[in-house]
DNA sequence: AAAACGGGGGC
DNA sequence: GCCCCAGTTTT
């Protein structure tokens, strides 16, 4: 696959996703929130469905919505609020952390270079590539399993590692279309483009597909 | 490179 | 019961 047709597929992905309604949810949400609300609910998606964080996300927002409100609450009171997205002492630690260090460091704001984000304890390569993409409609890629696999499948890149994959992308794909083709990819790969039993029948992508990898599919 | 951090849901 | 989930830090 080419330059071409993989610019292609992101239109065909956004016009698919839209029409069907399929959740994109929390991220459509995330792309309108601040800085602060994108950074916050992004640390609580660690490895953790969507739905749960966006859910769990509106619970603590409703308790506070700056660093210095969410720093004033206890980490006990961090942990109720955003229940059931597990791995609590070290989220609502982790939380409290970055907000005192927004505070003390970046004037209570998020701030929008991958590199100072980078220096946050608890933040690490995607979700700072996450809230430049959307926090700061700036160039971020970030590059999950769900962007590594389906890259590969379709044939747009051939690689081994999603660290490798990021590289590639960011050689090769131009960097207007990056924050939209990683939104897409993932509710795509949630939904339609699976790890396992693929919906290839039907999938609106499929003329541009290689398959590679795909041995089973409905 | 692998383990640990944690709980819910799909199958 | 087993495996997965918009991951990061520590060993």
């Amino acid at each position: 696959m080419n330059n071409r047709q993989m610019v292609e597929v992101i239109r065909l992905l956004e016009k698919e996703l839209q029409k069907r309604e399929l959740p994109i949810v929390s991220q459509l949400a995330r792309e309108r929130r601040a800085p602060f609300e994108i950074l916050i609910s992004t640390l609580l998606s660690l490895r953790t469905k969507d739905e749960v964080t966006a859910a769990a996300s509106e619970r603590l927002f409703a308790l506070a919505s700056t660093p210095q409100e969410m720093l004033r609450l206890a980490e006990e009171e961090i942990s109720q609020a955003i229940y059931p997205v597990g791995f609590y002492r070290n989220k609502a630690g982790t939380i409290r952390h970055v907000c005192r260090e927004l505070i003390v460091r970046f004037d209570s704001r998020v701030p929008e270079t991958l590199e100072e984000l980078l220096t946050l304890k608890g933040v690490g390569r995607k979700t700072a590539n996450l809230v430049v993409s959307l926090g700061f409609n700036g160039l971020g890629l970030c590059v999950d399993t769900h962007v590594h696999r389906i890259s590969n499948r379709m044939g747009y890149v051939r690689t081994k590692t999603p660290a490798e994959t990021e590289f590639a992308l960011r050689e090769k794909l131009p960097a207007k279309h990056w924050s939209r083709f990683n939104t897409l990819l993932v509710a795509f790969g949630r939904n339609t483009c699976r790890p396992v039993s693929p919906l290839c029948s039907g999938c609106a992508v499929a003329a541009y597909c290689d398959r590679i990898g795909v041995t089973k599919s409905r």
